[in-house]
DNA sequence: TTATTTGCAAAGTCTTTGCAAGCAG
DNA sequence: CTGCTTGCAAAGACTTTGCAAATAA
């Protein structure tokens, strides 16, 4: 039920490994993350920044969200709304089953488990020899608020 | 086999059907889609006019594109790249079971056909009471070329 | 004729980069 | 110490917009 999610413990590990340094900075910007959860942009991290009176600068955020994302600890979306948005990765390789369903009317964008992809991409891998190693799926419709209330 | 995709002939009628105006500009530029098919962003069409001595701007590139989307003759496709791209929209609403494979090391785009998502968008509706209009899937990987081509 | 459309250049948005100063290991 | 990082401002990539001239219906 509780999906595994990287965090803070995480990170000092796989930032050495690859000899990158642990700082504040990407501290402070994964705690959002852990804390908040939620799929942000460099723009929503940046306000939760300045909200908590941090002088971390823009450029040090998009910088911090591509390591992270390179690491593996974050996972970068794209909603279609002009902006990058990432989400905290299951550290559980088996629990990538995870998709979003967007609503076109209020453009909510709701989590759902679902694992009927592994036969879908068996038969991709049979039928075309592409080895698949990531997936993005997206559902774009109306959610059950919206339906109930008015057109 | 073969589906049908939409052409010249549905423009005039879907411009008109909404109060726009048929244009050679926008003519010229569906006719790329027919004649050449394939994923391409608004700076790719703006090569093919320039190819072809046309004079048309890259402004009008834009918002032909986004007014074709509209009308459901094109479809817009990101493969995050940093650019929208377009393809020709399927006539037929059932011919929707058509998937991008994007491979990782070559950037190929490869068209895959597949049926077994509406199970999926069965168990959603379903379980969530989302109704879906419309998905986007993409997986990455690597394809048959570059997996027998060295590592 | 008249509202839509075009082309151009300017402006906008999101993101990346150069560089000197700062800091983790 | 030494090389990775940061913050700032400038630059970059893609896309949108304002406006006067052109044009489809």
């Amino acid at each position: 039920m509780s999906e595994k999610l990287f965090g803070l413990g995480d990170l000092r590990e796989k930032l050495s490994e690859r000899g990158y340094k642990m700082t504040p900075q990407r501290k402070e910007i994964l705690k959002i993350f852990v804390e908040k959860g939620g799929h942000m942009s460099a723009e929503d991290v940046y306000s939760v920044l300045r909200e908590n009176d941090s002088e971390i600068g823009l450029a040090t955020v998009y910088r911090a969200l591509d390591l992270l994302s390179e690491l593996g600890i974050l996972v970068r979306l794209d909603f279609g709304d002009g902006c990058a948005r990432y989400e905290l990765n299951t550290a559980d390789p088996k629990l990538h089953h995870h998709h979003h369903l967007i609503c076109l009317k209020c453009k909510k964008v709701i989590e759902f488990e679902e694992d009927l992809l592994d036969e879908l991409e068996a038969n991709i891998a049979k039928k075309s020899g592409f080895q698949i190693v990531n997936h993005e799926v997206k559902f774009f419709g109306y959610c059950s608020d919206c339906r109930t209330k008015g057109d």
